[in-house]
DNA sequence: TCGACTTTGTGCGTCCGTTCACAAGGGCTT
DNA sequence: AAGCCCTTGTGAACGGACGCACAAAGTCGA
C-alpha cells in the first residue's frame, strides 16, 4: 500500500505485482497451518478459504511465482511452503533494530511471532538515558548514541520506527544513513526516503477513523428520516461546531 | 484494504471511493499540524506536500466532499479541518471496547493518540483472570463475560481484537452477536463476520514480510552475479532446504 | 474597472487489480 | 488404454485509482 515506489529494478521477468507480494505472507501463514495439521495437499478453494480471498485471485497470485500445482489435484503444502517462502525472503533471518522503546517498542520487543516468522530483534534503541540497559525480551536498551554502530556491526537493514513523532524523520534520517533500506513505521508522520528505500506505514488511529466513517454511514441509513439538526457552519469563518478542540498531541 | 464489501447503502450521492476514505485521517492530521502552527489558509500543493501525496490526488479526494476551496487561494484551514472531522465522524466521541489486554493491549490502552482523535476507551476486556480488576492508564481491566453488558450498556459499535490468533474468532462472534459493527483486528487470522460488519486488519508480521521481500530483490540486484548456491527442491518430496522449520505459534 | 496571476476542480487516458469463465492438463477408475 | 472428472492456469472483460494537463473561477494590484 504505502511501499514507495522503486523503479522496478529487475527486467520485466521477476515481476510480481504489488498487491500478490502484499498477499504472500497471508498465504505463507494460512499454508503453515495446513502443514502443522499434516494436510499434504490443498486445493486452490481450501487454501483461498483459509486466507480469506477469492479462489481465482489466489490462483493467479500462485501463478506469478510459477507453476506449482498439479491439475486435478492441488498444491503439495509444503512444495508450496517452501516456494513462498523463498519468495518472501524468509530462508534466511533478517536481523531488525526497533527505535524507540516506548509503550509500542515495548509490545514489539515482547512479540514471539517476528522471531517464529525469519526475523531477528537484532538491537532495541532509545534516546532516554533512563531507558538504557532496561532489558526487554531479555535484551539490552541501547543508547541512540550507538545507533549506527549496531546498523553496521549487525548488518541491519530493515527497522521499526516506534518513537513520537516528533522524532521520526530524525531518526529516519539517522537510519537511512546508517544503511537501513527498509523501515516500518508507527508514528503518524510521512517519512521522507531516498529512493530506494521502502517505508511502509502502520497507522492505527487512521483504521480506527476509517471504520468509524463507515459506521457513521451504517447509522445514518439506520435513523433514516430525522430532522436536520443543525445548519452548515459559515463558509469562511471558524466552524460554528464547538467540538474537535483537542490539540494533537503530535502532528508533524 | 480489507473492510468487507458492503453493499453500498447510500444512493450514490454520498459515494466517496474507498481509497479517499482511507487517506482522509492523513489529510485530518496534516491540516491540524497547520491549524496547530496558526496557518489560516493551505494550497493543496502545500497539504499534500505535507501529507505526502500528490497535489491533484488530493484535490481530487477533497472534491469528493464538496467544492470547500477558493481558487486563487486554496483552503481555509478551520473550515476544512471541521468538514473532513464531520465527514469521518470525528465530531462524535465513539467508545471502543479493546478485548484482550495483553503486550498489544496494554499499548493501546496507554496510547493518548485516540482519545484526541475522537474515541475513547470504554472498556478493556481480558479471560485472564489474574487480569481483572488490574488498571491500566486508570481503566480496570473487566472479565471476559461482562463483554456482552459492557457492549450494551456503553453502546459500543466499534471494538479492538488483540487476543490470540486463536481465540480470535470466537471472541469476534461475541462482539457480532452483541451489536459491534466495526472490527480492528490484530490477530493474524481472517475473522469471518456476516455482511453489514467491516473488519480491518493490522498485520505487523506481514508488513515485515512484504519489506523483506522488496530488501531481497535489492540484495540481488546487488550481488548481481554469483553461482546458483542450490538447485531447486525436488517437486513433489519435501523440500531440501532445512530452514524454516518452527511451528507457528498460532496460525489459523 | 480590468487584466494578470494563482489555484481549484475535473475530463481523460493509462495502468493496475479483480473476477469470470473456460480450455488445458493430469490423475484415477474401469 | 481410454475416457471421465477434477482442478489448475489464464485470456479477457471490467472497474477503480492515479496523475496529467487545462479550463474555470476567483483574487489582487493597478
Ligand atoms: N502505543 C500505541 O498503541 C500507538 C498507537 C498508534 C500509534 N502509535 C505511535 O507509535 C509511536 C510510539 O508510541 P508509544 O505509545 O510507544 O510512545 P511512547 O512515548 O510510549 O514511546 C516512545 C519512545 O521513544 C523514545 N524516543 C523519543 N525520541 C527518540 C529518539 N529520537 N530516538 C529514539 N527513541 C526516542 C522515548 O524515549 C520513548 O521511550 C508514536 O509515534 C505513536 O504516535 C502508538
Ligand atoms: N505484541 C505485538 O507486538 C504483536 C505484533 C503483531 C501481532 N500481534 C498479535 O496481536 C495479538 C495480541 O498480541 P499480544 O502480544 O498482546 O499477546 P498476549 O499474549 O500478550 O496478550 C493476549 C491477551 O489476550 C488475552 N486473551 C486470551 N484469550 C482471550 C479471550 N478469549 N478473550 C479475551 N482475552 C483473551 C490473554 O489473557 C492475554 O492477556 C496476537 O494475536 C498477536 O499475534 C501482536
Amino acid at each position: 500500500m504505502s511501499t514507495s515506489r522503486v523503479d522496478r529494478p529487475l527486467g520485466r521477468g521477476r515481476g510480481i505485482p504489488e498487491a500478490t507480494v502484499a498477499r504472500l505472507p497471508l498465504y505463507h501463514r494460512s499454508l503453515m497451518g495446513f502443514a502443522d495439521r499434516g494436510v499434504a495437499t490443498v486445493s486452490s478453494e481450501e487454501l483461498a478459504a483459509a486466507a480469506g480471498v477469492n479462489s481465482a485471485k489466489l490462483r493467479k497470485d500462485l501463478s506469478h511465482l510459477g507453476s506449482y500445482g498439479t491439475r486435478g489435484v492441488g498444491y503439495d503444502v509444503d512444495y508450496l511452503v517452501y516456494q513462498v517462502a523463498r519468495e518472501l525472503g524468509l530462508t534466511q533471518d533478517w536481523p531488525v533494530v526497533i527505535v524507540g522503546v516506548g509503550n509500542l517498542g515495548h509490545a514489539l520487543a515482547n512479540y514471539g511471532g517476528f522471531t517464529s516468522r525469519g526475523f531477528r530483534i537484532a538491537a532495541l534503541v532509545d534516546s532516554d538515558p533512563a531507558r538504557t540497559g532496561e532489558l526487554v525480551n531479555g535484551l539490552a536498551v541501547q543508547s541512540l548514541g550507538r545507533l549506527e554502530e549496531i546498523i553496521d556491526e549487525a548488518d541491519v537493514s530493515i527497522a521499526v520506527v516506534a518513537t513520537p513523532a516528533s522524532a521520526a524523520q530524525e531518526v529516519c534520517d539517522r537510519l537511512v544513513a546508517a544503511g537501513v533500506t527498509s523501515i516500518l513505521n508507527f508514528a503518524p508522520v510521512p517519512l521522507q526516503v531516498p529512493s530506494g528505500v521502502d517505508v511502509r506505514k502502520v497507522d492505527l488511529a487512521s483504521e480506527l477513523q476509517i471504520l468509524a466513517f463507515h459506521e457513521l454511514r451504517k447509522q445514518m441509513s439506520s435513523l433514516a428520516a430525522l430532522p436536520q439538526l443543525a445548519a452548515h457552519p459559515a463558509r469562511p469563518g471558524h466552524p460554528a461546531h464547538p467540538a474537535l478542540a483537542p490539540r494533537s498531541e503530535a502532528t508533524g
